[in-house]
DNA sequence: CCCATTGATACCTCACGGGTATCGAAAAAT
DNA sequence: ATTTTTCGATACCCGTGAGGTATCAATGGG
């Protein structure tokens, strides 16, 4: 199976829709219409149900869509970490969430710094759930990730930090003067809604609370009344504009630093190293 | 990239030869060459030193062979879990070492048969390093392996079972009374040495054990007095013709069910649910 | 110094990937 | 019910490029 076979089968797959699927990978619908077919036949897979004008895929088109784009994430990261070995030898990409973990990354960095012959560490403060697309597609070496929300299957990793989460609030709601609320507490708040981050493909899921795509606008939306948030305690809060109350029962949070599998960097094993290091910080209340 | 120029890549990498790789390939040696220039041209990264008349990788080529390989492993584990899919569709292939972990597996798949709707469970019992490999060019789906000795690097897996390891002696051996042992006791035993098993490659690392590829093999080699070995205490014994000693200090080797990241099979995660119940064996030395 | 070895170059061929035109079936519109 | 539109498949053509053979050029062993 060629990669170029593999994409033409991503497009449609996703699309379902041969017609558009070409108009994305800007060819014309009949040659794509029979790569399927080639592909179907050399496979000896039927991949699509094409009854009447409307395909759908079959159990196993839905496999190869999942196990496909992992394969492909995997050819892609491949290319871009040898590229970036040519380019720059002695370089790795740590990529975090923008915002997140500020003080475990200084930290962190100074730690991996003093070790001989250190590599440069070029740090990638990304948005919600980019770190984890940059490790697996091969624009990075290491990355932090959060746990429950990212999802480090396939990836080594070892966690940094535990840490419990908070509700911000604007002053003066009536729930801000709780010494600790429950998840429950801030379900359907009246006229307070928690916000929606982007799925990995950039849409919103349906939904009544405002759209949000950066921590810095999640917070001015708070300020003015219009959202609250749950967030992992050690974010930052920008002054105290915002009330913040503990969170009993929300999941706790971990911060893990992960890599690809069989990475043979010393420089990322070395930066792994000197992260054991790090103390596990338990991010207090009182900054 | 396509995965066809990445096999000829790794050919040649493997090979630092461009006309054994092309004889391997099934192809001229000149398409080869051109081939791979192409790719450097693409890549814009040179992969191999060609200086005179010998081929060696440069930096970026051995990050290519690394990531390079791994991806076409991901692509070759698409393409058979996709055939698999649909050939078989409540089928799933478990992979494990043979005549290890005999008992945690029956309790294992006793466990998962009684769940509602269960697949069937192809057992794939094989060789030392077969399972992890099975898993990872998608011949299985879910494997046993044996920690230290496999490396569960990108997989998903969880620990069934953890032991201590046992030596085994032929019958009369001096060694054979002692109560326990350590490593250094049987390091360079004369005329007792321990055998060597393939590398993942096939082929056997320099040394003046005897060769050994599979475990019957070597039970009858340590009752002819001429191997001894250290194995797993759970490992079946074939009767009493051995001695077996607890060796304190040798790794404690752990049983864990691995599967490929993101599965989406309900079947693999209900097996590995039921595997969450399967007791944690300690076996003892009085079987 | 010669020759064998080995990767690169030159040149040819044809398979195959991609394009346009069109068909046929099925859903939507009237 | 009939027409129209939509959409994937088919037919056919063309050009790129993958692969083959012959040969060159450079390097290292004898």
């Amino acid at each position: 199976m060629e990669t170029r076979e593999l994409r033409y089968f991503i497009a449609v797959a996703e699309e379902l829709h041969f017609g558009n699927a070409a108009d994305l990978l800007q060819m014309a619908q009949p040659p794509l219409s029979r790569a399927i077919q080639q592909l179907e036949r050399r496979l000896g897979v039927a991949l699509f149900d094409r009854s009447g004008r409307n395909v759908a895929l079959t159990i196993a088109g839905e496999v190869l869509l999942d196990e496909g784009k992992a394969a492909l994430a995997a050819v892609r990261a491949a290319e871009r970490r040898t590229q970036r070995a040519a380019a720059t030898p002695t370089q790795i990409v740590l990529a975090a969430k923008a915002g997140a973990s500020n003080e475990l990354l200084t930290t962190l960095l100074d730690r991996y710094a003093i070790t001989p012959a250190a590599a440069h560490v070029d740090v990638q403060l990304v948005g919600v759930g980019e770190p984890e697309r940059m490790l697996r597609d091969g624009r990075a070496d290491v990355a932090l990730l959060l746990l429950p929300f990212d999802e480090p299957a396939g990836f080594d990793f070892t966690q940094l930090n535990s840490e419990g989460q908070v509700a911000l609030l604007p002053i003066g709601h009536p729930l801000a003067k709780r010494k600790r609320l429950s998840t429950s507490d801030l379900e359907a708040l009246p006229g307070l809604p928690q916000p929606r981050w982007p799925e990995p493909d950039g849409s919103f899921l349906e939904g009544d609370g405002p759209t949000v795509r950066d921590y810095v606008q999640l917070l001015q939306l708070i300020g003015l009344g219009r959202a609250c948030a749950i967030v992992p305690e050690s974010s930052p809060r920008l002054g105290n504009s915002l009330a913040v109350v503990p969170v009993h029962d929300a999941d706790m949070v971990a911060t893990v630093i992960a890599w690809p599998p069989h990475s043979r960097s010393r420089a990322v094993a070395e930066l792994v190293a000197s992260s054991a290091s790090v103390p596990k910080i338990q991010a207090s209340l009182t900054d």
